[in-house]
Formats: C-alpha cells, structure tokens, sequence
DNA sequence: TGTGTGACGGATAGCGCTATCCTGAAGACC
DNA sequence: GGTCTTCAGGATAGCGCTATCCGTCACACA
C-alpha cells in the first residue's frame, strides 16, 4: 500500500529521505554524512553509506541545486571544435570533470565576443559550480564572470591579472622560438601566415615580429592575416599568394597546422622543393603532420594537459583548496621535420 | 529594508514571484501565461510577459526541473569528436537546442557499449528533456533510454523499429554506390579499408561485400579491418599492407577520409601512381579531402542536416507534436574526385 | 557551581517552480 | 429551472535537498 497521499508528486526514485530512514538518523544527517560538509560520528558516516549503497541512492541534481543554489555543472568556453586542438582540450577537461561528478555545458563562441558572452549568460543561468574560458576575455564577458562569483581557470594562455587563475603556455614565446629555429636554417625572409585571427594567433604574430625586428629582418610585406577560418585550402592559396611575392620568401610560418598541410599540397602540385626552395612550418603539432610531404616542422603545443591541469585546478578551487600557483605554465616543445 | 525575515535564503534573482507580483496575478497563473501548457486570459497573458522583460526575469532551472521533473537539458551520446563528422553533428544540433532554450549535455562514448551505458546513466540523473543518440544501441543501453521514457532521436542510422525516431541515410547504400562507381571505372578487385569498427562502418563494409560479392568479385583476401582509431598514420600504414598484397589491388575504398589522406600520402611517397595503379576512394567528404593530391574521391554525408534535423524532430517530439516521419533519409552524395 | 566552548544530531524552513485540486462563473442541454 | 460541462484563476502542497537555527552533551577552566 503506498503511503503516498492523492496529492503525492514523487517520482519513484530513491531520495535522501529514504536513505535517512533506512540508516536511522535524520534527512539532514544523512545529508551531512553524504556530502562531508560537517562533522558527523564515523559510526552514523559508515551505516548512511551503506545504505546508500543498498539502496542505490543518486542525489538529485536539481533538488541540491535549487537549495545550495550551485549546481553539479561546470560550463566550458571554447572557440570552435573544427580545430582538433580544443577537442583534446575538451575531451581531457571532461574526463576529469565527471570523474569528479561534474557535468560539462559546453559553449562554442565561433570566437565572437558578442556570442561568448551571450553563451555565458545562458551557463550562468544553470549556476554552475565553476568555469574554464579559452583566453582571457575583456569587457562584459570579464565583468560577468567576477560578477557571478564562480571560480574560473583560463585556457590557452598565461593571466598576470592577480586573482586569475589560468593554464597554458606562451604563444609568444613559442612562436619565437620556431621563428629562431628558421633563422638557425638560415632563413632570412621569413613570412607569417595567420587565420582566424584570435588574441592567440595575434600573440604569435608578435613573437614572430618581435624575433625578426631583432635581427633587423622584419618587414610588414612578409606579414599575411587572413580572418577566414582556417582550413587546407585557405593555406593553399595563402600559400600560392605567398610564393608569388617578390622579393621571395624563403620561409612560411603558419599559425596552424592545417594551413601548412594546405600549403605543403600545394607546393607539390606546384613542384615547388620544400624545403630546398621554401621552408614550412605549422603550429600545434595535429594529427597528420607527420605524415605530410614533407613531415610538418610544427610546435607541438600540450592540449590534453592543459585540459587535464585546468580542470584539476578548477576541482581544487571548489574543494577549498589553496592553489599553489595560479598561473601554470605547461611549455611547448619545438617538433623539427623535414618540411624546414 | 529586505523583506527577508533572519531565515530567508533568497539569492536576490527575480523569480516568478515577483513578476507575478508586479503583473497582480497568482503565481500559479504567471507559470502558465509563461510557459503556454494552459489556457490563460490573453489579456493576463500580455500583462505577465511585460512584467517579466521589465523585470528581465529568467526562470530557474533547477527549480523548474525539480518540480516538473525535467530538466532543459538534452543528452547527446556521441562516439568522438576527433572525427570532424561528429564535430559537424554537434554544432547543428546545440544550434537550434540553444534556440529552443535547451542545454546540451555531450557524452562521448569512444565506441564503448560500456561507457555509453554509463553516460546515458549519468545524463539520466539530469532528467534531461529530450536524447539524442548516435546509432541504434541495443542491450542495456537501450533498455536504460526506453525505460526513462524520455523521447529520444538516433542520429546517422536509420531504424525500422516501431516507436524508433531517426535521421541519417542509409550507410549501406552509400557504400555500395562508391563500389559501384569503382567498378564502373573498370576496377576489379576493389579492397575495404576499415578502422574503428563500429556499427556504421560495418554496415558500409556490407554495402561494399554485396555490390562485389554480386558481381562475383568478393573475396575476403580484399578486406582489412582494423580496430585501431582512424588516422591519417593508420591510413598510411594500411595502404602500405595492401599495397603489398598478390595479386595485386586495384582499388581501395576506405571508410574514412583521414584514412584515404594517409594513404594518398603514402602513395606519393612510395611513387605509386593514383588512380593509374591503385584508385583511392573516402567516405565522409571530410575537410582537406579536395586539397589532396589527387583529389579524393568519397562519399558527401549530411553531417550538419543530420544534427539539425535530429534536433527539430526531438523539439518536435518534447512539444507534443505528431512526428510525419519517424525515419527521415537524408541521403548522401557521391563526389567524384581525380583519385579513382 | 557557573560559564564557556566545541562537537554533533535534529527540527524547521525554505530554494523557485509546477502538479493537483478546488472553486466560481459561464455556457449547454433537456 | 436544474443538472452537467467546460473554462480559467487561484490555493495548496509538494519536488528533494540543504542553510540556518537550536539544543544537548561532554569537557575545560576558573
């Protein structure tokens, strides 16, 4: 016989309650001895456990978000999944996140400000109990991620904003680096293409720049931005518009990888020798770079790990922990092939 | 002075309270002008909406999940996301969710029966509105989303179970249609590439072994499976296997195009001439495949038309609606490139 | 003895929304 | 007029959990 009433509205499922009953303390016992907020007996902690257990009781994430107003929810802003780089930041991020019984909201922002901040509207909305944002956005996006009070990591680049927490590397640095590697080629005319123009890819550009401009060899001519997404075919023609140039380039640095796949496909059905005639290099090290004619010359950059490390970073804030370094720098490493 | 008596636990939001309040109606009335699941005096109806953009009130998930029992979240149960295949299906389908108000919860089930359950099981604790599932699972997975009552669309496999709801085409004919097409061009022993075998890929080896096995051409020396994620590098490595084969092939039809890259690739390097020696043919029509050297033929899928029309169909479903075609093909297209 | 203090179990009262029942008024039909 | 149906607003009571108080008990300290 039920015990519920006409006006009963209960689901079936086990609650709380049921578990407070079968161990013999009270709802909010059972609560406590569950969530580890408060002091309970061991002894009451071992038996609401157990039954729990048997029961097979799952708390209902509604019902602790609308009392604790903070959800089991962990929104996640990235740019865009087309570029393999942030599913590996994702796919990581996740597998953390939920091993932790947190939930991912995933937002694309396309990188449109107007949109990020929209998409972060509608996650806040949910309450979540923390945050992970790609870059360090400004404006209305910063101001409502201090306004909501959620913790918050920073992907893909370093804050020095105190009170931010971030995990990533340096684009700039990285960027140098391959810049120096071409010039210990011998490189003179290095030109630097660049889609999809992100704060990242603008952080490149100018550790690109700074390196030239240090050996007196930069020049705006080599520079080549194009907003479009990035894609194969973009490199191919940025490439066709690269090589045209005169004086010629020697050397091309694209700011991702499968714009120098493009570019390296197009140098074949061109017959033009990479790199003999000119160098290519990529950024991001992607699936396939080694496999290309010439293997990519690339800057293998740590996605899983910066995935890996946000999330764990992001936990220990919601646990209440202190974090040892607020900004976690995961380097990058310089992947030589045969393209430069 | 705040209203709130010492025990007061408001979080300052405006809630339907107040906008009920403002517009002078009963709460109860302000959820239904709101919502629409009850006829309300339009005259009220307009009163509570202004009030509500006034007050720019949100409502509460949490709370609104808690009483009704079903939250704004969707669950989709995807394979991976390194394919950009599911890249494409996800953005379509968060589109219009987002439009319609509703949250995606993405699950990514590395072609795991196992951790598919598992997801599904930990999605179903959010008490999601609607499910969108990639493929037609059987065992305990579908048992779980049939016993949850909660509407639910497959994604890229069409179903001829009653009570199914899917959208996709048909990968059998797809597949048959490409080895049609290589036989046309006069090949005759046309090889099946294959890597991470799952549901979808066996049913195009099917199409394949049939079209073959018709013309008296199949014989299993032609199929190479491998379990091993798809990848430009595996591609590369299978080519080099089958190429060595006596006698020897003709033609390759791999079941994903970053295979087809890798062998295209591997094929330059070795010198062997595509289509003249060996065709090459893809499936997936992915990015980059109309870059390759030569380029690749393969199959064109409705990616995006299949998130989208998934998620129209699910919207459909939550409002009641009568769905005209619980199974929509969406077909596929051959794209003839200069590799076969 | 009196006071303070910390630990811990429990009662109570919400969180913000909607399912359910109730009620009064307006038609419908004989 | 009487009875039966809609129709639509509102009161009420939860949904399942936790924040907030409260009270008890043990122990310390003066």
């Amino acid at each position: 016989m039920p015990v519920s009433s006409r006006r009963s509205r209960a689901t079936g499922r086990v609650t709380l309650t049921d578990v407070a009953r079968a161990a013999d303390v009270s709802a909010i016992t059972a609560s406590r001895a569950l969530s580890g907020k408060r002091a309970v007996d061991p002894a009451l902690v071992e038996r609401v456990r157990r039954a729990a257990r048997k029961l097979s009781y799952v708390p209902d994430p509604a019902a602790r978000a609308l009392a604790s107003r903070r959800s089991t929810h962990v929104a996640l802003l990235l740019p865009m999944l087309s570029n393999a780089l942030f599913v590996d930041v994702f796919e990581a991020a996740q597998r953390s996140l939920r091993a932790a019984g947190f939930q991912t909201l995933m937002g694309i922002t396309h990188y449109d400000a107007r949109e990020e901040e929209q998409l972060l509207r509608e996650q806040l909305v949910h309450r979540p109990a923390g945050l992970l944002v790609t870059g360090l956005p400004g404006g209305a996006t910063r101001r409502l991620i201090i306004g909501s009070g959620v913790p918050c990591v920073h992907l893909m680049e370093l804050s020095d904003r105190p009170g931010d927490y971030s995990v990533g590397f340096s684009q700039r640095e990285a960027a140098a680096t391959m810049t120096r590697h071409l010039l210990e080629r011998g490189r003179r005319r290095i030109a630097f293409a660049a889609a999809q123009l992100d704060p990242r890819t603008l952080q490149r550009l100018d550790g690109w720049r700074g390196t030239l401009a240090a050996q007196g060899l930069h020049t705006p001519m080599l520079e080549w931005l194009n907003p479009a997404p990035s894609s194969p075919a973009l490199g191919a023609q940025m490439f066709e518009q690269i090589i045209g140039q005169l004086p010629p380039v020697d050397a091309i640095f694209f700011c991702n990888d499968d714009l120098a796949h493009g570019a390296l496909l197009a140098a074949a059905r061109r017959g033009i020798a990479v790199p003999a005639r000119v160098a290519i290099a990529g950024f991001n090290d992607l699936t396939g770079s080694d496999q290309m004619i010439p293997p990519l010359t690339t800057v293998h950059t740590p996605r899983s790990e910066i995935g890996a490390e946000a999330a764990a970073m992001l936990l220990a804030l919601l646990r209440g922990e202190a974090v040892a370094d607020p900004c976690v720098d995961l380097g990058f490493r310089l992947v030589v092939r045969a393209s430069s």
